[in-house]
DNA sequence: CGTTTCAGTGCACATACGTTCACTCAAATT
DNA sequence: AATTTGAGTGAACGTATGTGCACTGAAACG
């Protein structure tokens, strides 16, 4: 009975694209719910994704390959934040604040695959926290480089740089963990975690300020 | 068949304990093997802990329950952390390295349970997320005093002193996560960690040195 | 010493799970 | 127009799950 399904328009491949999508946002929106990648059963994906159980490995061959795949689009969404960043030409003054509330909405607009990347990056199976893991060093390595491109931090040798970037990093993922678990309606309190947030990227950088290559 | 199982000394109130003991470690251990806490279930706790299911319910009402217990413990190994650091009276050269290689120590000798504090920090449900935040936050207000105890950061607002551990406290959980995932017999690669967690420290204290206060 | 308490047992239940298999039927290919 | 392909179906399987209930028997208590 494929006449009554929704979505059925698009050549084959496309549909078969849509169904695979729809299993890959199905285990975002359920473990938006408070649950960890590795709780998540099969069946459960499916019938989230409106889904029979068996279609299921049209598309993976089991759940680790879905993970996979979804770290690769969390991959994805924080290359796509630095291209983003990096066309918001920012003022020189307060260029710190600004990304910080750029970064700030785009972790609000991209909430799934944050709560994914943040959560699993720590949590669950080997094989996934490696492949997020490998994500993030990417990421390190680009902001490195737009650092650089921008000419800050000219006289630091490149180890230098990417070790700052990386606690620059480690930093920002926190704070997305914090910014996900703001209840909504909560000014204040925000604003006092992007202070926070805020001063400590200062603060990294002021002792990158001063730092001298060992 | 009381009489076969194994640890049948003590009080009532001493085996009781230690059946829960029992339990809670159970689930640590099952989370090692690359599991997350809310993956796991009850029959394979109790079966890991070498008890029957209903035996779970003499101890805690649900899993929730359990997870929050694992929490509390947890908060200990991090306030026996500070008391071992404490007394392990560091040289003012080089102090930074020495707590460092303590701090590995530490975490290498109680893998469990920081593997349980990380995994689950930013995991899981709402609830335990919660606990193990304001654990964090304890802990970190903690860090605070003793270094305001060590004379340390004299003219700074207890505002930044606090902005500025909880950026410390945010770092050590992240090398905390690399030592964890660190294959055994890997010397090389475990002292580049080090080494880098050392320099992302001694960055965040030389920013600290030249923070004025807002 | 008789009675009470209660941690741990063993069985039963409904329900969920992952995976298999033979199937349909529209789109793609020939 | 005839044929092949393959994404999605639906029933069936063995095995797992969480929880209820009546139970046992040693420790704690009066």
């Amino acid at each position: 009975m494929l006449r009554t399904r929704r979505g059925d328009s698009g050549s084959r491949v496309e549909r078969k694209q849509r169904t695979r999508a729809a299993l890959l946002d199905a285990a975002l929106r359920l473990m938006a719910q408070g649950r960890s990648f590795t709780s998540l059963g099969l069946r459960e994906i499916t019938r989230e994704a409106g889904v029979v159980p068996t279609s299921f490995y049209r598309h993976f061959t089991d759940l680790d390959e879905l993970g996979l795949a979804l770290v690769e689009e969390g991959g994805l969404t924080l290359r796509r934040l630095l291209r983003e960043a990096r066309r918001a030409d920012l003022p020189a003054k307060d260029m710190i604040r600004r990304s910080v509330e750029i970064y700030r909405d785009y972790v609000d607009g991209h909430r799934l695959q944050f709560l994914f990347i943040t959560g699993e990056r720590s949590g669950g199976s080997l094989a996934i926290r490696t492949a997020i893991r490998s994500e993030i060093d990417h990421f390190t390595h680009e902001i490195a480089q737009d650092l650089r491109g921008l000419g800050l931090f000219a006289d630091l040798s490149s180890d230098s740089l990417r070790m700052i970037c990386s606690l620059v990093v480690t930093t920002m993922l926190t704070a997305a963990v914090d910014f996900l678990d703001l209840p909504p309606e909560q000014a204040r309190r925000e604003s006092e975690l992007i202070d926070n947030f805020v001063q400590q990227i200062r603060l990294i950088f002021l002792g990158a300020a001063h730092w001298r290559d060992a």
